[in-house]
DNA sequence: AGGTATACCTATGTCACCAAGGTATGCCAG
DNA sequence: CTGGCATACCTTGGTGACATAGGTATACCT
């Protein structure tokens, strides 16, 4: 079933933007996703793992073992250089690409 | 290559809104897509035509063929009812997440 | 002791997309 | 009248993200 999608691609774009204020573990950076948009996209665990060691293998993101604020092992996620500018080049082709959709969905139609 | 997607999902929400104020042709639909969008987005035509079957088969589209205002045979392509809620569903479904999506990306960042 | 939340992972299948072809018609310029 | 271009349709083959559905392990709380 196609379903609940109309996700593809905002993925990388979302995961970059919860590890620009800092280092990260997969865990939180799916609950950042849920939370921040009250519940509108949940990144699967099936999707999200295999989503970070592409962003890693691209090197836009650094992926090292750490310990959470609760001293659990995880897995933290740092931005790199070229991540930082492949986060802002995904979010101007984002905005780019919204508007022109709902420009586009917004004619006074039918 | 990835390449410029960031696209999936919303071409099927393009196409129903073309045909929205009538029946279209998918030539002519690809190039309101484009027009209409900048050239921001572009459905190519090996995109394109797999899409609209896909969207006959599923009933939101009637397929039927017929002349273009030159004179020309073309398949023209209708909104069946079904294909009209399809389109308000998938419209507000955008609209919510678009807007999500841009509420992320707006917070105050790094 | 058992359940829940945290935290990671992979394997399989599906399906939209991309690139790159191909066919045919009509029009206009040279 | 012929060569090219725009129109108009199509398919095939490969890639890769996604959904589903599992699996492991640790910590905490009851």
């Amino acid at each position: 079933m196609p379903g609940s999608d109309l996700f593809t691609g905002t993925l990388d774009l979302l995961i970059l933007k919860a590890v620009s204020w800092g280092p990260r573990h997969g865990y939180a950076i799916a609950r950042w996703i849920r939370e921040t948009t009250a519940d509108v996209l949940v990144a699967q665990e099936g999707v999200l793992y295999p989503a970070l060691h592409r962003l890693a293998k691209r090197g836009l993101l650094d992926e090292e073992w750490g310990r959470t604020d609760t001293g659990r092992q995880a897995k933290l996620y740092a931005l790199t250089r070229q991540g930082r500018a492949q986060l802002r080049a995904e979010a101007e082709r984002w905005s780019e690409y919204s508007a022109a959709v709902t420009r586009a969905l917004a004619l006074s139609g039918f």
